[in-house]
DNA sequence: GTGAAAGCGCTAACAA
DNA sequence: TTGTTAGCGCTTTCAC
């Protein structure tokens, strides 16, 4: 790989001239401009942009680290950090962690060592402690889905029990009271406060909660088939089924279809996430809009302002989800 | 950000040493690696990476580009590549060019900077004289779902034309003779084999291609809500729809839904690429297997055997797809 | 086992 | 406008 310095030799410049007309950083004649840069493609010289920012303080590069990148949930949130980050003259790296706490860790280390200007970490598994340890000396480092005490004002988050909520009351105001939930078996946060949701609404409206009815599942479709499974068998009486995710809907639909069990004629059903693919299942499918591209832009801003050195109060950083009516939830009253 | 030369003074002991303890490339007195350890942490330091491999030739990093992050199809793919990258130590980084030339160029041109060892590209808009000139000088570029002349042995591929035979002979087999096609929109050449690939079904089958029976959509479900519509307006009649992909059979089936056309006893649908969605449709989409993964290790593969000069001989680069049998394609036959 | 010092490819200050 | 040179943070010889 050709360096900057056979660039300059053939060219029969300096190495500064060179470096000069690659960044155009200052005046230059258009001959030597001309000798430089067909030098430059004669020999496919590329700078090494590590050692570009290496003479000085900052990297241009901004971080973030998922859970799976097969995961179209995340992969929402990258495109639209990637696209704020383009704008800015920035560049992504992104590492995901595939739930585990080792490799989630690791991910945050790398982006640390790769100097990131800002880093956007979605963990999920990493203790409270370790990652105050992180937010500490990592000053433009964001935190999305989680809150941080003492980091407030860097986090950024959904308000999924309010969510949870609002789904579970949503079947509640349609007559619903026998509601089943698929919840997470993932050990995370967010999984424990959609069941709380879940678990308030009922209380709220005064019906008692049945633990029967409540089983745990992957957050994927093949939780969702599982799950459902399992309702079925319990054959607990139910005629709504709330679920951690849209991804468990659509397997418990599926299922739910091959034991000709009608949707929603003999069961409700209601996602959570507003994922892509809740609008072309059959029916299509009544859910919780989970604002991930925005709250994926806000930590984005905030990281950025940081780095400005802006004022960061202008962002948002809980987020508030609604609900989306389409074709899954039969309102009982009206029979 | 502290750096190796003030753990050095705090510890007490000079930079190399430091590096050694880090890297543990030769034997250190355990109290000399303690006191680095405990300098180490009290200050926070993470080594930069970026200057770990300056002095040396290699970087461990691999490079990736792809269309888009937020579609599962390369989420698949990144995931694959980036589990085999860590596998061996290495790790990944992956840009997008969001269906733009010059992005997919800067993508490219941006992994080399950052001195990869291994590029695997997905680039579908990149004129194949440019891209010569890229594979000439980047000997362990790979390149994915493109095959260019002179550089076979760094192709890795599917047999798209081969995949849309299959899916329209299958219909075909099942008894159908008027079969509207939508195609994807997109000017890239898996778009025009798939293309040909039903072209050539119905010619072999003696059935006249009727130009009326194809409409061009965007390869998304919106696409496909679009491309049925348009099917649909056209009045004219098919007994079933194959598609560039699942995602416009998502829509199009949520169309068909829509207007009570049932699926498959009206008309019959078959996809392609089955992405995890396929299988969660109602009914449950019959469809192409697209070998993602497959493909994207064996390109990781075929990377990791040329660094590492070993034999490239062994690994696949044409893949074949297969037809997998669900419930959306109705046999005409029967009746 | 450890340190001094050269070198990696680049940028930026300073001279010319 | 251009060249010289110090320096970025790290690794790796080569002595000791």
């Amino acid at each position: 790989m050709a360096t900057i310095k056979d660039v300059a030799k053939l060219a029969g410049v300096s190495v500064a001239t060179v470096s000069r007309v690659i960044n155009n950083t200052s005046r230059v004649t258009p001959e030597t401009r001309e000798a430089v840069t067909k030098a430059q493609d004669e020999l496919n010289y590329h700078p090494a942009v590590s050692q570009k920012f290496s003479s000085r303080q900052d990297s241009e590069i901004v971080g973030m680290t998922i859970a799976d990148h097969s995961d179209p949930y995340f992969g929402q949130m990258v495109k639209v950090v990637d696209q704020s980050a383009t704008k800015e003259g920035m560049s992504l790296i992104v590492n995901a962690g595939y739930h585990d706490a080792g490799r989630e860790r690791q991910c945050i280390e790398e982006l640390i060592q790769k100097r990131c200007r800002i880093i956007i970490a979605h963990t999920v598994l990493l203790r409270d402690e370790l990652l105050t340890r992180y937010m500490a000396n990592q000053k433009s480092m964001i935190l999305i889905n989680r809150k941080l005490p003492g980091f407030e004002d860097r986090c950024v988050y959904l308000d999924d029990e309010g969510g949870a909520y609002l789904a579970v009351k949503h079947l509640i105001q349609n007559g619903h009271s026998k509601i089943a939930y698929i919840r997470s078996s993932h050990q995370i946060a967010d999984a424990e406060m959609r069941f709380r949701g879940y678990v308030r609404a009922l209380e709220e409206a005064g019906i008692m909660f049945n633990p029967a009815l409540v089983v745990s599942a992957d957050p994927t479709p093949q939780g969702g088939e599982q799950g459902a499974e399992a309702l079925l068998n319990l054959s607990q009486q139910f005629t709504a089924i709330a679920c951690y995710n849209d991804m468990q809907a659509a397997g418990a639909m599926a299922i739910l279809s091959d034991n000709d069990i009608r949707i929603p004629e003999h069961v409700s059903i209601i996602g959570f996430d507003n994922t892509a693919i809740s609008r072309y299942l059959h029916p299509r499918l009544t859910t919780i809009m989970n604002p991930v591209s925005a709250m994926a832009m806000s930590a984005f801003a905030i990281g950025l302002a940081i780095i400005r050195e802006q004022d960061t109060k202008v962002q948002s950083r809980v987020f508030t989800p609604t609900l989306i009516k389409r074709f899954s939830v039969r309102d009982l009253r009206a029979f």
